[in-house]
DNA sequence: CCATAGTTTATTGTCGACAATTTGAAAGTT
DNA sequence: AACTTTCAAATTGTCGACAATAAACTATGG
């Protein structure tokens, strides 16, 4: 329950400026800047950006900027080349269908071991999170802003539930942004919220009932069936205008 | 076959000192440089690095040394907390068996998708590797030194097989000097490797017949195998050193 | 009019110095 | 003697300036 908790109030913190005092360093808190003005779509896709120019929006000096930079590159929300620049990333279609199968290894990965894992508690703090994602989609039926916070809130607590250092870090840390980068740009579409909440629940009872296997297989056609969600949204999205690379 | 033939010459210029000319920054140096030094365990595990130390040692400036530092930190063979300094990393017996977690997911994975994609002219290059491998072994039985590179090679190309962008990055960047670490310290033992060798064939036989199931079964069943062998060895070097945290 | 070579400009890479923080020890107090 | 507090040393964080590389522009010749 601890984790949930912890969890929840990360979540609240990653929505405003988040300019934070908690945050010890200059290159760390330019790096949280960044990578919401990312995930926003405040720094577009494909974009260039250039040292000096952040340097001057956000007031710091160069060095902290690049450390910055460097941790976005690792996050692969941007893209450097040496002595030429860095650019935003712009996942193609191909890619970001790679990165929904690289979830759908891991995430069912992750139900499995949260199936076997997790103690009654933290189960029942992953009920509370569903219940907290009902109301609120009870208040804004038909606006799917809040679902996804709360969708990718659900994968996150499944994934602490699975109790792999290694997982978390990889999923939560390392590709959580890039994620939230096309859930933000793609989001769900139509009658595919109340299927991903039913979907939800049904996860959660397996791994409530320590049916590993059958939470496995869940999460992976959950996973899955967004994929295919996105997939569609990002073909329309892309009627004309043909994929480059 | 052209990735095929690339990533040997790739296995070449891992060995030495890498020092070649083709690099184009000196934080790109000195990263690999470091990153070599650590895999052969010249940087002991859990030992602190300071900057000035290694600014002396490398006789470069602080700045791309940080640089090379953020890199080692997102490939996870250093941990740094700021303001305090930077060690490299120590996993636990704990974290190391999640870390094998991590590869019996993603490297079925990969086996199923090469399966899928690898054209005749990949499966031919992924047998020559495998040859070169057993030609190798039999020039020196009994010892795993040769071995160890190659199986590497065999799972680097496997990956590779895979055609799938995010999964590469992952596998051949991200992950793959960490699991050259304890490659490194816990080297296979006593009839593993030639056991090994029969598992390769079985699983290059499927990707060759196009069997995406039999595949992925068989790689993850020999990441699986390769876990425990790993964990045996790990707790024999711990029989009385008790590990921390 | 196009292509190429030279130059110019802007951006990245590198360096040394200064400021801020932590850590360890030394000194003082209970 | 043990604990707290203060201080000093070292290390990390930050900054501005300089050098090197790459892109853009211009001018010149075909």
């Amino acid at each position: 329950m601890a984790s949930l908790a912890t969890f929840s109030s990360s979540t609240a913190d990653k929505a405003p400026e988040s300019t934070s005092s908690e945050v010890r360093t200059l290159a760390e808190r330019v790096f949280n800047q960044l990578q919401n003005a990312i995930v926003r779509g405040e720094l577009a896709p494909g974009s260039k950006i250039t040292e000096p120019g952040l340097s001057k929006t956000y007031g710091i000096s160069r060095g902290p900027l690049r450390e910055a930079m460097r941790r976005l590159e690792a996050h692969r929300l941007i893209e450097r080349v040496p002595h030429v620049g860095a650019r935003v990333v712009q996942l193609s279609m191909k890619e970001l269908l790679e990165l929904f199968d690289l979830r759908e290894a891991l995430e069912s990965m992750a139900a499995r071991l949260a199936a076997e894992h997790m103690s009654p508690e933290e189960v029942q703090g992953l009920r509370d999170v569903l219940a907290l994602h009902e109301g609120q989609a009870d208040l804004k039926r038909g606006e799917a802003y809040y679902q996804r916070e709360g969708d990718l809130d659900f994968h996150y607590c499944i994934v602490q539930g699975s109790h792999n250092k290694m997982l978390m870090n990889l999923l939560c840390d390392d590709l959580y942004y890039l994620v939230r980068l096309y859930r933000t740009q793609f989001s769900a579409s139509g009658t595919r919220p109340q299927r991903a909440f039913v979907e939800h629940h049904r996860i959660v009872d397996a791994i409530e009932a320590g049916d590993a296997e059958l939470a496995e297989l869940l999460m992976r056609r959950h996973v899955s069936a967004s994929r295919a969600n996105v997939a569609e949204r990002y073909a329309a999205t892309l009627e004309q205008s043909a994929p480059q690379s």
